[in-house]
DNA sequence: CATAAAGTAGACAGATTGGTCTACATTGGC
DNA sequence: GCCAATGTAGACCAATCTGTCTACTTTATG
């Protein structure tokens, strides 16, 4: 209930500039950048973080808690399951629209944190594996087959890939479509 | 005809080498370990190339020229359009096997060079247009309409980023299974 | 009001990066 | 056998990065 009003303390602060920044310019941006959109000293972030990647983690899961949200908004309107499965790709839309789209944040993440085993590259599988999970949710009650969650969530990804490679919105629109085929097969 | 014969020229060296290690380790490998690798001189490679990213493009253009080789083989001995799209998964599971697999080495180029003008994202959406296209001489055989095209090769590109982020098989397979569906739709 | 927590500014260290430069060695074709 | 092209080795430069440190200021609260 109560929580609703903004921290502004300098971790607050540090942790959605960092989210925004690393996002949209890649995780490989320097601490400078960050400390200085965020207006904060640089003390005060390694009073607040132990490292970067430290504080790369908090940005990146503050960024899935928002992913996640915006999920739950777009499909509480939806009267089906099979409306609320083809609403992610609407939510697409409206991502790929944004300046700075880079595609899916938590790819790039696990493909700019070299090291398979970081928990950065685990934080990115637990996003997928949510989405899967909650298009998983609306497969079952459609009477299908859990395996289809998985295919439509791999349309998902090529989507969102497709659509930032292409520079297009072409990939997404497609991907919708070959979700309806699979969905009605 | 000719020109089968290795070449071991510095520039030659340099290149294989480079596309080697800036596949499975990302572009963000710096230039002496890439010399060191490759066993030559850090002045040959300013001899031979302008820049570092003169000598990335050099070697994702390699890349690219081997994944369409490596197509065209897979693809040789199949009896339908149908056989020939679905031995594009195949292939998808033969690299994601391979140690130091990164997933879509083009999609990591376009995610690591953050600005979307450059040639090197360029680099990276023509490898993809060449698949589309390749898929699309398939799909127009069996008399189907392009947009299928693309939309398998959204699943493609969603099953080689899944295999990565999953870390499993998982994803090819179940992409190889839609591609199968849609196909048939 | 006093005190402790939290914040700021900025110098600094140590490592690494891409790229230049000088000086020397090897090698293949005429 | 000579010579130009191609190569090697490694010092060096300027920039940049993460992270530490000192010293000072603000702010909230008992």
């Amino acid at each position: 209930m109560a929580k609703q009003t903004a921290d502004h303390s300098a971790a607050a602060r540090l942790v959605a500039t960092a989210q925004k920044e690393f996002v949209s310019r890649g995780t490989w941006l320097g601490i400078n950048d960050v400390i200085a959109a965020a207006g904060v000293a640089r003390r005060s972030l390694y009073n607040n973080f132990t490292s970067k990647s430290d504080l790369v983690r908090a940005a990146f899961e503050a960024e899935a808690a928002e992913r996640r949200a915006a999920i739950d908004r777009i499909q509480k309107d939806c009267a089906t399951p099979r409306a609320r499965i083809l609403a992610l790709f609407d939510l697409l839309e409206g991502l790929a629209v944004r300046e700075g789209f880079r595609g899916c944040a938590f790819i790039n993440l696990a493909v700019e944190t070299a090291d398979p085993e970081s928990e950065l590259h685990a934080l990115a599988k637990r996003h997928k594996d949510w989405i899967s999970a909650r298009i998983t949710g609306d497969v079952v009650a459609m009477g299908r087959k859990k395996a289809l969650a998985e295919q439509i969530r791999l349309l998902w990804d090529g989507a969102i890939v497709g659509a930032y490679v292409q520079g297009s919105m072409g990939p997404i629109r497609a991907a919708r479509a070959a979700a309806g085929v699979l969905l009605d097969a």
